[in-house]
DNA sequence: GATCCGCGATAACAGAGATCAATTTTCCGG
DNA sequence: CCGGAAAATTGATCTCTGTTATCGCGGATC
């Protein structure tokens, strides 16, 4: 089947929690401002981290999942089809958690997650995530928007897929990786590090790995873009975004966090 | 602009909760069993229905949506591209919310709602509301319950667009849709009321109107369906389901509600 | 009852992306 | 350092879907 791996490497990691819960704390607290006390209460739900090799799977189609979040690394969320094909979903990157789900006792996923690279995770516990999000409203309403957010992407992902040409779409997929970085300072001026080879572009845009190729020099030649596995340079990001309609409005936590 | 339309027959309805809650009550009590104590909470959150008029924009972009509930009728969430397109992320169906950011003070929403039919609607008290989710343990797993699901729907309909056929993705929609309403019991046999006209299922699945007349076409000449406005009949949903992958966990609310 | 406009069907043509194939390059494990 | 496998590039051809246009129908509006 596929390309579907074995965990084969999964690996105990013993680096404490401190350093470790920092890519969470700082994502949740970028959504919504977090105290002192909501920290110790997420610090509490913290496990030991868990590394993965790249192209290990994390989670599988009906797995009931673990409650796991990216600490360092990306990976991807996807759909296996039935020809063997596969459909992904969602880009997991430091700070995302793999699958709400985990959420839901005796959920099952319906979604897989492989490694793009070496992955580093750190797990949740369940029971103090619960607690956390029952007493915590700020925690509550961070998660809460880190799903509208995640639900945004994904609703940009459908309207990529639906209403947008390849060269489009490939633009607009790497506007938002692009944005999504530059807001957290993880680039360097223009300068992007994506970790994907072409075959996954392809099934992250439902093209087939050939047409990736073609696509992305399409984009060398329109002058938008430089890409030298896994260096990613934009050359001229107003032009880009105007070519694929990007607005970067839905990744925004919503500029009003007044609340009611 | 496309088709938006103000919401110019707005009406005020005045027929009572014991009866309007139902399909809501209904609805979060198939995903995990509700107490009477729950659906109190639940009916206390009920406000008075309003009546919305084909083709209305129930919300926009941008706007900080009402939380609503979907009584009686379709309605569709869509993004509006920059050319005038539209790409519908999500069928809202009755017992569906309209827009869960609404559960967001403040948030804002990034698609719009549009009726296919004539809709009633049942607007909620997000205090009420607050308070059943924090209070009501069984409300709040429904209501989580309910996302996963979405959420479930939101992915396939992502493989659809990206990894299937015009053909196979319309086969596959209208098994979903019969799914749901088989469930509930709001079938005849195999006979389903599809209020949507082809526009809007081109906008469904990212095709032209056009496309959309031969892709119903082709699935009626291979044996699979009979369409005559609004009705689907479908003829053979083994066969079917087989065409398009087609297989309706993604639809069932986790065979294991057993939790931990 | 006349008109109009959106819906639906169909056809001819154009274009985007898939498929098949061959070759080179890069990456990874031993 | 080497050898095999996967990734990347490029070309030729085919298929599916978009585009444009025409026509009939039916429901809404006046």
């Amino acid at each position: 089947m596929g390309g579907s791996r074995e965990p084969s490497h999964k690996t105990e990691m013993n680096s404490p929690s401190s350093f470790d819960t920092g890519v969470l704390v700082r994502r949740l607290s970028s959504y919504s401002p977090l105290s002192d006390a909501d920290v110790a209460a997420l610090k509490r739900a913290d496990r030991s981290p868990v590394g993965y090799s790249r192209q290990d799977d994390i989670i599988r189609p009906g797995d009931a999942p673990p409650l796991l979040f990216i600490e360092s690394g990306w990976a991807l969320r996807y759909l296996p089809m039935t020809d063997g094909d596969q459909q992904v979903v969602q880009v997991l990157l430091p700070g995302d958690i793999v699958d709400r789900a985990a959420f839901l006792p005796g959920a099952r996923t319906i979604t897989a997650v492989k490694c793009a690279t070496d992955i580093r995770a750190c797990a949740l516990c369940p029971r103090a995530m619960h607690e956390a999000v029952s007493e915590r409203p700020n925690v509550a309403r961070a998660l809460w928007l880190g799903v509208m957010l995640d639900e945004n992407r994904l609703l940009e992902h459908v309207a990529r897929l639906g209403r947008r040409s390849s060269a489009e779409a490939l633009a607009h997929l790497l506007l938002e990786l692009r944005h999504l970085h530059k807001r957290i300072g993880a680039m360097e001026g223009e300068t992007l590090t994506v970790p994907l080879a072409q075959p996954d572009i392809g099934d992250l845009l439902g093209i087939t790995p050939v047409h990736v190729s073609r696509t992305i020099s399409s984009l060398r030649h329109a002058g938008l873009i430089e890409m030298d596995r896994p260096i990613v340079r934009f050359l001229n990001v107003e032009r880009m975004s105007l070519f694929c309609g990007f607005d970067p409005a839905y990744l925004e936590a919503g500029s009003d966090n007044a609340g009611g």
